[in-house]
DNA sequence: GGAATTGGTTTATCAATCGAAATAAGACAC
DNA sequence: GTGTCTTATTTCGATTGATAAACCAATTCC
């Protein structure tokens, strides 16, 4: 349908947003003459439009952006209970969202998933372009053609054809991916970080889930399974390393994650409730305070090798709002600080970002985006 | 000079060895009408040519390979003291070398290397191909550009255009890197695991030093300082945590490196030759094992760090021969083995290597070997 | 001695891309 | 106002990269 030219400008335009066709040149090296033959093209087919005019000194440019309508993707996440479904523009707007329980039969699961999928495309209506395709996001490992659900624990799922099942269902194509990585690849195409070619992403939820953008692409290492800073060897000598579901003590998961410290103030006699727990740190709660002192500290020091090897510009951090403002978030930063080899004065910058379930189906959603945009060479 | 698609002719056939026009079509995705045409232009330019028949069903296949005169590339190493200047094939063999002092005064140290240059251009005489370029792998960071020697402690230089003095003094284009860069894509290009799009490196010297290959590419990350094993903070809680060069305290360096191995040697009061200690803990002496133990138990753990992170296919680790069959090996497996999260039965395959002084040369040859193969667009 | 099989070349053709010239649309000086 | 300057965009051949399909070549297999 797109040939690689008509790719590229379209992925131009999503990531690092409106632009002239002279800019567009310069950007992706290609002479005025090319890009104004695909453009012409792109607008005749209603997927590009011309924006405002910036006027500079001779000639003012015409800015190009994409089409609200042109297209619509689904974005599905499967990353908690209950699972999302969004339907998003080009823009990684969303336009219509479903929530339902998530269904531990894979086929009922489908059959749900499948007619939420109705529903936001008949909630969005007119309004939204074609529906192009559909994202899902999930935790676990995902086969390398990016089809079939090899093994998650937290769905119980083995060997599940979750793209033909719902490509079957629906008519639609369907990619998936575990959520880290489609957290970060819509973090890439829809958020501000999209002309960073190397960037990293963390984020703490009842597990801790981390993918990382290196020279552009998405890192998914020879297993499938990079990034995983979860079972980070970080509290492995201390005399109170906690045994992990890997198998191994002292991972960072058993310290940092929302369901260690909830799991550690159970045991120190305090609510299990991240909110309250962090109001008692704050209200001078010794228990709850060394709680989270240990998990932010872990997770700070974590951060600090993950900056280290990967010499990020920026690392992402999801985070439950209430960690963001306790001592954890402060220890955090510290810890990181400490650790990080300061170099020439350059300091990674650590972003905060309060966790919202509905980026993991945004991010899902970008999945099909990044296909109708960019086609299948985007590995 | 060369045309895109001969660079990916001519990568495919370094990296892969040699293989019949068919089999460049195959792997590279192209028509056999292209790859023909190339192959032709190739061998008239006197850089390709046929090797031996392959007798199969049909038709034999002609293999095509390199001509091992059709250039010449000098590596320069300033990893150690002393310098090593070598002349390589487009095979990575090595034609000529000379070993002179590495001068701490940059012109004098430059000047030096031009006549090393000279004599080993002229040594190999006309068997070599014409010298295409130099390549110089050295501690501390590189410009973005890699012409000029931003900091490099090891050396004591602050933003010295090496680049710009060598090509002056020798006529020749000069391409400079890191040396742990240097030495993985030295690696990638001429070694065995050049078809491997994600592995690691990591060497034990006076300091520990790596590299990684990820998507097929070079990481250098976004301050051009990914990969820095050698800090990752890994003994930080022990009660005696030592201080690091760095600042901090408790990093690999001040441990498993040879200058740290050495120094806990004459703190016990044991000869600091690492081969000597090699033998006496080989022989049971308990302070010996406890400086190896610790070493290699460090070690282990950041690797088992590196593979949780990048999951490459595998890790290449240089160590000094008499480490590698003491405690320190041993204990460097195991512990590895110990914290990385075995999934799905899939071991990360370590390699050790003996580390020879000369391989850091053949690296930095590998630079300007890729510059002539593969153009300036392999970043 | 054919038939089958695989390797490599020729030819006509398509599509991407470029450079340079032409055209468009403003700002700016006077 | 008017002409000049600057920048944006389009038009127009020309070039290059790559292809498919047909063809020729060199073996093995039966």
């Amino acid at each position: 349908m797109f040939s690689a030219g008509h790719h590229r400008i379209l992925s131009a335009l999503t990531r690092l947003g409106p632009m002239s066709r002279t800019d567009l040149a310069r950007h992706l090296d290609l002479s005025k003459a090319s890009v104004s033959t695909f453009v012409r093209d792109l607008i005749g087919r209603g997927v590009l439009r011309e924006l405002e005019l910036v006027f500079g000194q001779g000639r003012p440019s015409v800015m190009l952006g994409l089409c609200s309508d042109a297209a619509s993707f689904v974005g599905i996440s499967l990353h908690a209970d209950p699972a999302t479904v969004v339907l998003a523009d080009p823009h990684g707007r969303v336009l219509a969202r479903r929530v339902l329980p998530r269904e531990a039969d894979p086929e009922r699961c489908f059959e749900a998933l499948a007619a939420a999928v109705a529903a936001v495309r008949q909630e969005a209506g007119v309004e939204a372009g074609e529906t192009a395709g559909i994202g899902v996001a999930q935790p676990g490992f995902v086969s390398r053609d990016r089809r079939i659900c090899l093994a998650s624990a937290a769905l119980g799922w083995v060997d599940v054809d979750v793209a033909g099942r719902l490509s079957a269902l629906t008519g639609l194509p369907v990619f998936i991916e575990n959520d880290a990585n489609a957290l970060i690849l819509g973090e890439q195409l829809f958020g501000p970080s999209g002309d960073c070619p190397d960037f990293s992403l963390v984020f703490v939820g009842d597990g801790i889930g981390s993918a990382h953008i290196v020279n552009g692409r998405l890192h998914r290492g020879h297993h499938g399974g990079a990034g995983e800073l979860s079972h980070s060897p970080i509290a492995f000598d201390s005399q109170n390393a906690l045994p992990c579901r890997c198998g191994n003590r002292g991972c960072l998961e058993t310290v940092s994650s929302l369901q260690a410290i909830r799991g550690a103030a159970r045991r120190a006699g305090l609510p299990a409730d991240i909110a309250t727990l962090a109001t008692l740190a704050a209200d001078g709660n010794p228990e709850a305070l060394a709680i989270l002192h240990r998990a932010g500290s872990a997770l700070g020091i974590a951060l600090a090798q993950l900056v280290q090897m990967f010499d990020p510009s920026q690392v992402v951090l999801m985070l439950d709002p209430a960690l963001k403002e306790s001592v954890f978030g402060i220890v955090l930063r510290q810890e990181m600080d400490n650790h990080v080899l300061r170099r020439s004065g350059v300091k990674t910058a650590l972003i905060l970002r309060g966790s919202e379930h509905e980026t993991f189906a945004t991010g899902a959603a970008s999945l099909a985006a990044q296909h109708y945009l960019f086609g299948s060479n985007c590995t």
